[in-house]
Order: C-alpha cells, then sequence, then structure tokens
DNA sequence: TATATTTGACCCTT
DNA sequence: AAGGGTCAAATATA
C-alpha cells in the first residue's frame, strides 16, 4: 500500500521539486528588478508549499488512509458519506487533543472572543449533558482552502464561570497570517479596541485582541494536555508562553518539515499570533479561491514568515516527519528552496 | 453580496 | 439508546 502511494506521488513530487527549482532560478534571473516579479515568485513558491503539505496529510495517515479522503480528495471531491465520514471521525479521534483553561475577568464577553492566534469559525454549539453552559465547536477557518482540520471546543466551567475550557484538537497544518507584529496597530488604538469589547455584547472573534490575547495567554492560561504524547511535549518544557507564540507551538519535531524542506533560508523569527486571516485569506485564492491576487508584497512576506512561525507549530502529525519518510519523499536538500 | 453564525437534523461512538 | 460532534440550510452581519 504504502510502497504504492509512495509510487503514485514520487513522480508529482519530483515533478513540483522540478517546478520550485526552476522558479527559483527565474527568481535569480529577475534579479530584483522588478518587486511585483518577485512577489509573483513568493506566490508561486508558496504554492508549491502547500502543495507539499497536500501532498504529506496525504501521506501521512497510516490508518485510514486506503479509504479516507486525502486532503486533495476534500478540497476536489468529497468523499461520499457513507464509508467517508466515519474515517474522517476516525481520524480525528486520533488528532492529538490538549485542553487549556483561560481566566477571563468578569464581564469578559464569550468564549468566541478568545483569540489563540488563529482564526476559528463557529460551527456548532450543543448543550452538554450536566453541564450549565453550552459548548460551543470551532473549526480552523482555512478547513477549505488548506484542509486544515485544526478544531477546538469552547465551554465555559460550571463551577468558576470566569474560566473557559478551550479543548484544542488536531494541529494546523494552514498557515495562518499570524504576524500582526509589522502591522500592530498603535497601542492607544488596541486599548481602545479592548475596552470596546468589554462593552460589546456579542464579540467577534474575527478581531482579534492583541493586547488582551497577550494578558490572557500569558497571566491566565493554564494548560492541561489530553492525549498528547509526552515525548512531543518533552522539548516543550519550557512550555510557557514566550511572547506570543501560538499555545499550538508546542511540539518540537514539526519544524523539521518546514525547515528542512522549505524554510531553510528563513529565519524563524518570532512572530506575533494576533490574527489577521484576512491577508492569507487572499493568498490562499492562488489555488482554489475566489480569485483575487490584492495580496501585496508585504502580506506575502508575512505569509512565509507565518509559515515560519507555524514551523514551530504541530503541524503535522506525522510518520511523514519521521526521517526515513522524509528522505523518500524529499530526495533533494529541499532547504534549498527558498533560496 | 460575501462571509460568519445559528440551529435543528443527522451521524458516530460508547 | 444516549450523548457528543458535525453538517448544512437558514439567518444575520458587515
Amino acid at each position: 500500500m504504502e510502497d504504492i502511494r509512495d509510487h503514485e506521488q514520487k513522480p508529482l513530487i519530483n515533478e513540483l521539486t522540478l517546478g520550485m527549482e526552476l522558479v527559483k532560478q527565474l527568481r535569480v534571473h529577475l534579479d530584483h528588478s522588478s518587486p511585483n516579479g518577485e512577489m509573483l515568485i513568493k506566490k508561486i513558491l508558496s504554492s508549491y508549499e502547500n502543495a507539499f503539505l497536500m501532498l504529506n496529510w496525504s501521506g501521512s495517515d497510516g490508518e485510514s488512509q486506503t479509504s479516507g479522503p486525502t486532503i486533495g480528495s476534500v478540497i476536489a471531491s468529497p468523499a461520499p458519506l457513507e464509508s467517508g465520514r466515519r474515517d474522517v471521525y476516525k481520524k480525528r479521534k486520533a488528532l492529538p487533543r490538549w485542553t487549556e483553561q483561560v481566566r477571563v475577568s468578569a464581564g469578559t464577553p464569550l468564549e468566541g472572543s478568545l483569540d489563540d492566534g488563529y482564526s476559528w469559525r463557529k460551527y456548532g454549539q450543543k448543550d452538554i449533558l450536566g453541564a450549565t453552559h453550552p459548548r460551543g465547536y470551532y473549526r480552523c477557518t482555512h478547513r477549505t482552502f488548506q484542509g486544515c482540520m485544526a478544531t477546538k471546543q469552547v465551554q465555559r466551567n460550571d463551577d468558576d464561570p470566569s474560566i473557559i475550557e478551550i479543548t484544542y484538537r488536531g494541529k494546523h497544518v494552514c498557515v495562518q497570517a499570524s504576524q500582526r507584529t509589522r502591522t500592530l496597530r498603535p497601542l492607544n488604538n488596541i486599548i481602545d479596541q479592548e475596552q470596546n469589547q468589554n462593552v460589546q455584547e456579542e464579540p467577534k472573534q474575527r478581531q482579534p485582541q492583541p493586547h488582551e490575547l497577550l494578558s490572557n495567554f500569558q497571566t491566565h492560561l493554564k494548560v492541561k494536555t489530553e492525549n498528547l504524547d509526552t515525548r512531543e511535549l518533552a522539548p516543550s518544557a519550557s512550555f510557557s508562553f514566550p511572547s506570543t507564540t501560538p499555545i499550538e507551538c508546542t511540539e518540537s519535531k514539526d519544524p523539521i518539515f518546514l525547515n528542512n524542506s522549505f524554510m531553510g533560508s528563513y529565519s524563524p523569527q518570532f512572530l506575533s499570533p494576533a490574527t489577521s486571516e484576512t491577508n492569507y485569506y487572499s493568498t490562499m485564492n492562488s489555488f482554489g479561491g475566489p480569485p483575487n491576487f490584492q495580496t501585496s508584497d508585504s502580506d506575502l512576506n508575512e505569509i512565509l514568515s507565518a509559515t515560519t512561525s507555524a514551523s514551530n507549530s504541530p503541524i503535522m502529525d506525522l510518520d511523514f516527519l519521521d526521517p526515513s519518510n522524509f528522505d523518500s519523499i524529499f530526495p533533494l536538500d529541499a532547504s534549498i528552496f527558498l533560496n
């Protein structure tokens, strides 16, 4: 099985690799004389990255992959319900899961407003037996275009309503435009927003509150992990939230893929998780979304940086990250991709 | 008009 | 069978 799929993928990988190489050669010839050209190059490379990410995903799930949909198939043609859905359940069950508890001040509005640096879309709410507060279900906004299966459940604690429990499931495969660093509004502006939010009745999570985020996660956050391989956690013994690392950024092995293959030349700078997801969204259009090429050069830089940032995230599970698999999938020194 | 949320129905697991 | 989780049509919002 594995071999067959390898054989199916290798030519594709090779083609992608070749294409990436050619793009980089083209980039050299551009010689910075054309900003637009450079922008396009980055877009193209970004698309290649995502293609690789998708391939990776489809080849990483050992258990259910025989009949389960790959990311690509999800995007192109959802699998039939009968078999597909069950596989989805299986997959999700196998996803790593961990819980965070965030204490919010009394008047703080709802769970959905808690921003962890990723953009979420609410897809359900349920009254839970024995719980006074309903549980909200959120999934990654980028599921459609990037196949990111990360979800989270948000529920107010019964005993202490000021505590909100957030259960994350799955790792982000998506690239989030998570770097407001360079676009952060002036502090007073942020404070204004926060004050406004405290008055807000129905908050919108679409407007991340970097300031609030920071204080929440740095001062009130407790994390308990469930079903999370302790081996993975071990390296994050420093499980603190240095400045603004997204919570998901706790696994150490994940960077292997991005650092080695795509981001070798991009120093992992530290980026704010505060998310303005619209930036990236427009970029993702380049492979599936509605046409929108208004992405600016700086946006693309952000995106690439975000990918770097994401390299700190538990992006993939993955046997794929097993060096042995890695070699077979990326025969070349992939660190050259973005150089 | 596009995108996000709500909510009842459906599916899956236990 | 019950309860939790997800889907998707309807509705709301910007």
